[in-house]
DNA sequence: AAAAATCTGTATCCGGAGATACACAAATCA
DNA sequence: TGATTTGTGTATCTCCGGATACAGATTTTT
């Protein structure tokens, strides 16, 4: 079994190889494959699994029963599924969580991750930040779907994106198409939105970059309304 | 000094009242009193501190470059403001923090708790499954800003409203304004869309408090589209 | 390399919802 | 109790953005 993943993954990152050893001999667990497009968790199922991703990406999403869907979320290998859903009073995974391609994942039940985080300080505080750092992440989707405009929306996630990256040239998420979904505009609308901001003069747009020209103007969006 | 709202503290809860005592005799933490209106947080701020309301009523909310804003949360005597943000990557507090009443509140530096959590399992506890929960209600949050309609956003509200308290009849939070900002919309829209609603035999609305008369239909407004 | 699937650029149309305005009711305050 | 503030009910006008369509470009599959 290969250990390196596991080491560098959001939960036992700074734990050391022999104690990881030590942990996983002690605590019930399983791995489990998914093929792509195979549904991992449910929404509204019983959260009692929490998953660390070791191959493949998985993504949270949301289907909507006019039919349109949100994603929400997705998480490659080290990385988590369903850590807060398990935690939560409700506990129940608020979204499904489906295999973008062939997966597997290593699952811990509820209760024996428990045992790990009372015996591994580390380890708990791992979780705990995932945790909150997940609800800052939520905090800032919700900000950005708080405004009203397509070209405000926008603005944000560039300006989002700039300053995380510390550069002020952004490549678009996959496509245009998922950008839009993200944002819960249309495509063409979007599209429209970027052209415009382009003529202002404020961005430059080829495909799959876009270079903020003006950040001042392009700040200045924001309050417009 | 009045432990009563401590011992039925999200944080504190099922700690006994000696062991409270002794918990918070070793650790640092201040008294804080805030006026009406007054900011407890400021956004983006350095997030050091995490505070237990033991009186009165604090609003979690931002402010929009626009001059809207969006109200994210409430927090009464006994709850938490703060604790994700102290614990998340960024480490900054993502809304501003208002009183909406004189508040007093208890205030502890992000490294004195962590001494308290190291210390005992069952604050560590109740604190997880604090922000657990609020990644959940934020998760609703945005299923609800997701959806496009107005019927939609309302008729979602009021089945989850109907769901958590078991009843059919539901009362509007505070005002139809408030409500309307919750739901990102404009008041008259909302109250144009509940008239709909209401000729179509699905709601009946009379002021504070609206009925739902079938449910299967309001179900059936998410689909549509 | 051909075929199939997916994504982009762009135009046209139209409906939903925001902005605004104002009379009336309700709650708060002086 | 009267005055001031805040919230509600409702109409009208305007426009932003969604739906749709389709031709070219790009990527993936076979």
């Amino acid at each position: 079994m290969d250990y390196s993943v596991l080491e560098r993954s959001i939960l036992f990152k700074g734990v050391s190889a022999i104690e990881l050893r030590e942990e996983l001999e002690r605590t019930p667990h399983h791995i489990q494959c998914y093929d792509k497009e195979e549904t991992i968790f449910h929404m509204m199922e019983d959260a009692t699994r929490i998953g660390i991703v070791l191959e493949g990406r998985t993504q949270a999403q949301k289907a909507f029963p006019n039919g349109s869907q949100v994603n929400v979320s997705v998480r490659g290998a080290g990385e988590l599924i369903g850590p807060a859903a398990v935690f939560s009073n409700s506990r129940r995974y608020p979204c499904d969580v489906v295999a973008l391609e062939p997966v597997t994942v290593m699952m811990f039940r509820r209760e024996d991750l428990l045992g790990l985080l009372q015996k591994n300080i580390l380890i708990l505080e791992n979780l705990m930040t995932e945790i909150a750092s997940a609800t800052y992440m939520l905090q800032q989707r919700l900000e950005l779907l708080s405004y009203n405009g397509i070209a405000q929306k926008a603005a944000f996630w560039l300006l989002m994106q700039a300053r995380q990256t510390g550069k002020d040239t952004v490549k678009i998420p996959d496509s245009v198409s998922k950008w839009a979904m993200l944002m819960n505009v249309s495509r063409p609308s979007l599209h429209r939105e970027l052209k415009k901001l382009e003529d202002e003069g404020i961005i430059s747009y080829s495909h799959p970059k876009i270079q903020i020209l003006e950040r001042e103007a392009l700040q200045e969006v924001l309050s417009r309304s």
